[in-house]
Order: C-alpha cells, then structure tokens, then sequence
DNA sequence: GATGCATGCAAGTGGTTGCTTGCACGGCGC
DNA sequence: GCGCCGTGCAAGCAACCACTTGCATGCATC
C-alpha cells in the first residue's frame, strides 16, 4: 500500500524510502520512549518496515538512533529567525524571536527531555542536544551587545566587566526563562498560569528592564 | 506496610539496613541509568545485597523505584530555608535563598533529569517530581507579595491585573533561572561563564530591577 | 535447645531484546 | 533472459530481563 514512488539513485535526488521512513520513526519513538525503550521491533512497526531492514541499513539499533538524533538536529535550527542587525524596537524584535524560541523547544520537548535523562548514560548526545541551543545563545549576545552599542541601555556606563557579567546572566536567565515555560507548562500549570501566547511578551519585557534597556 | 521499627538490636532505630541500602542504591543507579537501566541486578549489587531480597522486600522493582523516588522528594524539602515573613534587605534575602535553591537542585541534578525523561511513559512520577519544586516556587511568591506591600516595588501603582501578571512571570523567570544554571552548567559551559557561586547573586540583581523593586 | 525471621545462594521460569541467517519475491538495467 | 539489489518473511540465537522457588544459614528470643 504504501508504496510510494520511485525510487532510489537515479539522479540520487530521494533517498530510498525505507531509510528515511525508519529515522523518522526512531525519532518519533526515541521521544517518546528513550533509547532503552525505542525496542528495533517498535521502531520498524511504526515506520511500516521489517525490523531486518534497521539492521541492513543501519547495522545496528544505536547507529539508527543517532542518525535519528542528528537529523532532528541538524534539519530544524536553519528555520529560526535571526534577530535584526541593527535594533529598532527591541521589546517587539525580541518578542517575536521568542516567540519562535518557544514554539521550536516545544516542539521539540519530547524529544529533549529524553536527552537531557540520557545524557548520564550517552554523554555523546550532549553536543548534538546543546548544538541547538547554543548558536540561539550566541545571536541573543550579539544583539545585546548591539543594543548596548546603539545606546538603548541606560546606565551601561558602569565598568565594562560588571556589565558583561550581567549581560551574560540576563541572557541566560532569558534563555531558561523559554526553557523552563516549554518545558514545565505541561509538567506544573500551577506556576504558569498565563496563556502561553503571552508569555514571551512578558519575558521579554521583564528581560528588557532587568537590563535598563529602553524599549 | 512499613513496618520499620521491629526488631534488633534493643533500642533499634534503625531500619534493618537492607532496606535502607536498597533504597538508595536505586536512587542512586536509577538516577544514572533511568527506570529501565536501573536492573534488579544492577540495584542489588550496588546495596551489596542479594537480588532475591529486593522482591522479598518489596515486592517488585517498581515498587523499590517508586520508594527510592518518593523518599528522596520526601527526605530533603524540609531542609530548605523559608524566606523571611517580612522582607528587609530582598537582595541578599532573596540571594541566600536562591543559592540553597541551586544548591538543591544540583545534588539532584541526575535524578531531575532522568525524570523529565521518563515523563513520557511513566507519568505518575510528575506529581513526585513537582512536589519538590512547586512548593519552593509557592515560598517565592508569598515573598513577592509581601514585597508589593511592604512598599519595595517602586511602580506598583498599576492596575492588579498586569501586576500580578508580570510577577507570576518574574517568579517563573527566576525559577527557570536558578533550574536552568543547575542543569545546564555542565551540558552547556560556555553559556555559563560566571563562577557558580556568583550565579544566585546575579539572577536575583535582574530579577529585583524587573519588578522595580528598590533592593 | 527450639522457634522465628531476615537473608544468602543456586537454579529456573517465561518473556523480551538486539541481531543473524536463509530464502523468496519483485522491479530494474543489460 | 539474467543478474543485481532492495525488501519481506520466518525462524532462531544468545543474552538479558523481572520474578519465583526451595533450601541452608546465622542470629535473637523464648
């Protein structure tokens, strides 16, 4: 039935259909089970494969799984909108970054939380997991620093390390504040009670005051 | 069921130590491993028991995971310092506060993760793993509170609503602050330059400038 | 000494896991 | 027609899993 199509090599443009089917589904089953639990039985049901096929492609379950871990990784982070070279309206510019921040970690939530459990077993997986924070990290900083170089902070006159540290630690404190809210909404509602369309602006806001920042 | 107190040795506080050993060598290797690594086997040779005494015991392996977990969310809350009835000095209140925060969540950096992972399949561990931050984010609130009322926030002046808005986002914030620096220090270390003895600190200097509270 | 109890030890149960093997089928280029 | 190759199917393997059973042992109380 589901056979779909042509198929492979030719001009090479589409993988066969087999990988790409199993590395979506070990994604979709890593997220939801972990690595112990993403059984190759499971995984070759839920792409609608023979279970022999994982290992004749893959050779085995954990080169699978990477290779599901990275393509999740590697595919997305491209899709994020870069803040603006140069600041206008930071409270909004910010906002919407966020805003995009926030729906790409809770689209991927599952699928960290099972990282962040395994990373004691599978230290590899830490810059695979990291690799799409980080470079999120490093555009907030440069646009800080741009914002303090237009003149939109107030008070950044005082020493140049003091503001660096706190300019680190507000970006951080921002960072977690997306972190946290997609990754706890679910987990304890009690401590998010705001719709969760809101919830940038108001990071954002108090993100910008903790800085001096005019908006 | 818990029967402890009976027997040896004459006065015999003490649990039979098998117990006690079991329970947190499961702890201990679940907090590694996760629910699913975390063998019988594995448990009883870290107790430095026999395999059998685990189910002579309690009956079966979830059963000593779920006591492992309940009794390290049982145990270590209470140690936590309540922030003062009446706010005095909020900066360094609020910073001695946060830093047995984070000291708290650091020793329980593993467990918390492996948690989160397994989130997705074993959901009754949620309440548990909430259960120890949500009362800790209850304190913090009663805090901010008392600091509107006491007349520490400069702007308070505004309608309720948005008050009240912005400081369960604020409290959010600094919670995801302070969960965020202990889980990802060591995963993401060139997002956290600063010392960690100075995290608390600087989180709370942020925090008490978004709410325009006078420090 | 006898009883009760917690524990250790050895063996074994049925089930699951990752992975292999051997074989058959069907589409493709030659 | 004829290999080639990707795939499906059935069977099976050794290892490991949670859990059970039966028996021996040591210790404390009676």
């Amino acid at each position: 039935m589901i056979d779909s199509a042509h198929h492979p090599t030719g001009s090479g443009a589409s993988q066969p259909p087999s990988r790409e089917k199993l590395i979506e589904a070990a994604a979709r089953v890593y997220a939801t089970a972990g690595f112990r639990g993403a059984t190759t039985r499971r995984i070759a049901e839920e792409a609608g494969v023979n279970e022999v096929t994982i290992f004749r492609l893959f050779g085995s379950k954990a080169a699978l799984i990477d290779a599901a871990i990275q393509h999740r990784a590697a595919v997305q982070p491209f899709e994020t909108v870069p803040l603006p070279e140069t600041p206008r309206h930071p409270a909004a510019e910010l906002t919407a970054w966020c805003e995009t921040q926030l729906e790409m970690l809770r689209e991927r939530r599952s699928l960290i939380r099972q990282q962040m459990g395994e990373l004691a077993e599978r230290p590899q997986v830490v810059p695979c997991a990291s690799r799409a924070l980080n470079p999120q990290a490093v555009e907030l900083k440069r646009y800080m620093r741009r914002l303090y170089e237009e003149g939109f902070v107030e008070g950044a006159s005082r020493r140049r390390a003091g503001r660096d540290e706190e300019a680190h630690a507000a970006g951080a404190m921002l960072m977690a504040a997306l972190f946290g809210d997609a990754m706890g909404r679910d987990m304890m509602p009690e401590m998010y009670p705001q719709p969760p369309e809101r919830a940038a602006a108001l990071y954002v806001g108090l993100f910008l005051r903790a800085i001096r920042c005019t908006s």
